[in-house]
DNA sequence: ACTGGCTGTTACCGGTCTGTAACATTGCGC
DNA sequence: GCGCAATGTTACAGACCGGTAACAGCCAGT
């Protein structure tokens, strides 16, 4: 009752390893990268900076563990998305905004990955390969989703999908999740309904795209 | 030719003051807020950390005044708009379409409010106040615009537009304005489209809202 | 020429940061 | 029970940071 309060993860299940990404994860999208030093991660993660050094040789490394074990949670979600809808791409797509939604509207910090692309300004940060390698498959995936699903302009809806869920997750740090973010779903719908037919002039949309109310 | 090169600005026709918030700025753009020290700030600025604590109390009112900076800067081009397309709401939304595209994808840097909002994390910075009533006015001036065009969704379509323009910035930092982010104005030209008629099953569009290609 | 305000210079304080060294301790596999 | 690897503890180095004090010079307005 002394040491191993609900606070800080002091020695439970996980190794000093994981607690120490998981502490710095949290820490880092609370206070910012540059924001939390190495001897408070180690402190809240139940450890020490020594054993912190012993895993990762810098701080530098650790942000790039933090920002793969950002990348590997994500990956659930998109296998998620496929066996909630097996074999429907278009409804992945949809299900996709939902997400993307819940992303936006239930947090305030934004994506770790884009936060982390500003904080590390310096063009040569071991960081950004990570970073933007993330988000290119990111992009590319609902890309490949989006042309899967037959939508005319495929690869235009993916980029304005994307662009929407990049700018609502970081304007939810500058006007809030009740700001425009807020319209998150009814905006993306709309870009779905306008780059699913063929031309906005010509009105002979196919008919499995036409799904949105 | 000693001192007075081209790089830093010494005493040039700006007092020091001005000299310092120019300098801070592009120093905060480059390696962000919490990247450089005041002592280089004061240093490229031609002049000397006392000086830049008599004229800014910390380096927040410092950051704060360079936040102000930005927004007055960014006055000018409101009133370009509406000086280059007077009296017709429309054009200036396409013309801010246009505008956005030139801060989207001429810079690698994002927006300085949004960085800032995103590296002061503390939620009772100071400076919060400034951002915060920067994007909101923001966003209200781009629907104001988009009511007085007379486009059907005028709020929606201005939350859209200026989700997309928060995205393509973000984006840039990740994965470059060759990105998503370039194809910010065919985007955004489509969301004009989409919102400017009354629903997307009756095709019954105003005349002056059909100017889209 | 004088004066008063603005600016420059130097030195310093206390704090925090990343990263390391040396040593003590624990705990698990055998 | 032993040994070995992982972990904890303490102390420290070196650098940098924000912020202040005391004093020296410059320059415009009168």
């Amino acid at each position: 009752m002394k040491t191993d309060d609900a606070g800080p993860l002091r020695s439970g299940p996980l190794r000093p390893r994981e607690r120490i990404i998981k502490t710095a994860r949290e820490l880092f999208r609370r206070h910012g990268m540059r924001g939390v030093g190495v001897d408070a991660i180690a402190e809240q993660a139940g450890t020490n900076k020594m054993t912190l050094y012993r895993h990762f040789g810098s701080k530098d490394d650790l942000i790039i563990a933090c920002l793969r074990d950002v990348a590997a949670e994500n990956e659930q979600i998109w296998t998620d998305l496929e066996t909630a809808n097996p074999g429907d791409p278009l409804a992945q797509v949809h299900a996709w905004l939902r997400v993307g939604a819940e992303c936006a509207v239930g947090d305030d910090r934004g994506c770790d990955m884009a936060n982390a692309a500003i904080e590390l300004a310096e063009h040569d940060h071991p960081a950004r390969h990570v970073i933007e390698e993330f988000k290119k498959a990111h992009r590319n995936r609902l890309a490949q989703l989006c042309r899967d699903a037959g939508i005319a302009k495929a690869d235009l809806l993916a980029d304005s999908l994307w662009l929407l869920l990049e700018g609502a997750r970081v304007s939810n740090q500058s006007v809030g999740a009740a700001g425009p973010s807020a319209h998150f779903i009814a905006i993306g719908e709309a870009m779905i309904a306008a780059f699913a037919q063929e031309t906005p002039a010509k009105p002979k949309a196919r008919a499995r795209a036409a799904v949105v109310a």
